[in-house]
DNA sequence: TACTACTGACTGAGAATTCAGTCAAGACGG
DNA sequence: CCGTCTTGACTGAATTCTCAGTCAGTAGTA
């Protein structure tokens, strides 16, 4: 993909987080991009299409960004809290992240085509930490009386609700964090 | 209050429902209420108090809502229940709340002047989960290792994650609930 | 008459989108 | 190598559209 697009894209999620999905503004975005308004239009043929490119680039991105910071050799225990932890930092692209999300969760509710995007990665997200209990569960010899895939199901969804709420400024990152691995030890029976 | 403006903060409600805070057209608010478009700014000056006063509107009617639906004797386990499944329910006024809670929550994020409200919502809504927690493992004797803060704050971040992916339609009602009542479960052991 | 509730056409600002045209970089024949 | 042809990336001003907000005037009523 041409850099000038990828430039474009990184302007488009840097600003989302900045200003939400509808607070988007064509101009500002050429602005941020460095580039005219016209382009914008070459590369994308409209609006909606770059704002659908753009969630598209942020969860590859985010995929991507994943993979490379959880230990590989480590417990399955630890790679889990990993994974999950990794939605609560106090980091640039984890806010950019969490905030595009929480849009794109948002927006849903109103632009039914965004829906199956989002339902298919929230199943994979799902299903990965489904495994990794699973995989916890065979390490530590615990019984798994409640199936994984629901236990999963709420980890993810807590994370989500947290999310809002720390972005929201409603708790801090660190206490958002301690909340989580709380529930991952509930989860978890230990 | 002159039913006109009931009428109005009834649509308002309906169609932040449907379309988003962000979403609501004047004109169409207009027309939802079957009124015309200068009457929205002869009873509430601007768009910004419109909003403002709808959001009240929903919120009033949210308590009195809950209120009334909560079994005034039972066990306080089943309030507890009954407190936090209402807020997963198919039914319209229940999805207006929510549609309309998580758009402020969303909205939050990019404007900063919302924030104290809701902080200060969501204290209340934790601290009436968590006496309702204490109540609980006083009638039943349970042990109350984890402070009841701590678990109230996840139940209800929770709720809202749930809510929000039912809305979106990831999951629907009758899952979501089922995960939040197995989570009251294992936060009250048992 | 005077006041309140109400209407709906209108305005202006801010945004999205379009478009005529520039420019640099190959491609290709002579 | 030179000239010219073509193409794709790009610009920015012009255009069109979408809204919140205004206002002159009407209807009912006390």
């Amino acid at each position: 993909m041409p850099s000038r697009q990828v430039a474009i894209l990184e302007a488009a999620a840097r600003l989302i987080a900045r200003r939400g999905v509808r607070g988007l503004r064509m101009e500002e975005l050429a602005a941020e991009a460095g580039v005219s308004g016209g382009l914008l239009y070459y590369h994308f043929t409209d609006r909606a299409t770059l704002l659908r490119r753009t969630l598209e680039f942020i969860n590859d991105r985010a995929g991507a960004y994943t993979e490379e910071r959880i230990p590989d050799g480590a417990p399955s225990r630890t790679r889990l809290e990993h994974k999950l932890l990794l939605e609560v930092q106090d980091e640039a692209m984890v806010i950019e992240n969490s905030a595009a999300w929480g849009e794109l969760r948002a927006s849903a509710l109103f632009e039914p085509e965004l829906r199956d995007p989002l339902r298919n990665s929230t199943v994979v997200w799902n299903r990965e930490v489904a495994e990794l209990i699973d995989a916890i569960r065979e390490e530590e010899g615990l019984e798994g009386e409640r199936p994984s895939a629901d236990a999963a199901a709420r980890l993810t969804a807590l994370v989500e609700g947290l999310s809002q709420r720390w972005l929201s400024d409603s708790i801090d990152v660190a206490e958002a964090q301690r909340l989580l691995r709380e529930s991952i030890a509930l989860e978890l029976g230990s």
